[in-house]
DNA sequence: AAGCGTAATATACCGTTATGCATAACGCTG
DNA sequence: CAGCGTTATGCATAACGGTATATTACGCTT
């Protein structure tokens, strides 16, 4: 019998690379979809912790690499402007979703099969 | 039919977290498999260009996490000392390459089915 | 006993990455 | 038309991980 310790498992990152490296990875899909739930980049930097100029350098990062923008942005007006995100966007939070609950899924199985 | 856009690539990463953190990781076996080659840490880490002292690091972070030392190593002596791989340590190798070609072979079929 | 190359360990340095702060532009709202 | 909050951007600073360097201990060899 294969014996399985818990005090051994298997841990991973997944992410996504595009034409100029990291295109998607777990925190910048979170960002995205803050964004979509509260209409600006700086409302979502806030509610996960994150620096507005960290925020907006990844935002800026997946827009330049993807074939769309993920993200559209507007200055100034009503609320001092807002960002939105885009039917691009929502595929793209779809696309490495499934990838990583797939990869959970083959995380919790070596986790498992682990003989140390 | 699903569209493939090589410009987009899975990557990931796999490594195995024991009581401190992480116990087993790519660096690290290749680490242990030098040691194996050369006889010593020191030989070891000039091989793969790594500074000495993190190279001893890993090998006490592995050591520490281990149920059995993977690596012996002897101070003095003929050649000044050196370092052995054990049995127990052979079989991290195994161990983790295993789970590492499993998660290559995951990326690769990711990677083809990527729909962005 | 001296010399050698290694293990073992402390400390200072450096480079990358994220943060913090400061500023300008923007356009609706009152 | 002044005020507001946001986008957009530059620059200084802090935090962290690995590197570089230096020192001591060790035990066989000569």
């Amino acid at each position: 019998m294969t014996r399985r310790d818990p005090a051994y498992r298997l841990h991973g990152r997944v992410w996504i690379d595009g034409p100029e490296g990291t295109f998607l990875g777990f925190g910048r899909v979170v960002l995205l979809e803050r964004i979509g739930e509260h209409g600006s980049i700086s409302a979502a930097a806030r509610s996960m912790n994150m620096s507005y100029r960290h925020a907006w350098d990844l935002v800026d990062s997946m827009n330049r690499q993807a074939k769309r923008p993920l993200i559209v942005s507007t200055t100034g007006g009503k609320g001092g402007g807002g960002a939105r995100l885009t039917a691009e966007g929502k595929k793209a939070i779809a696309v490495f979703r499934a990838a990583w609950e797939d990869f959970k899924a083959f995380e919790a199985r070596r986790s498992r099969d682990l003989d140390l």
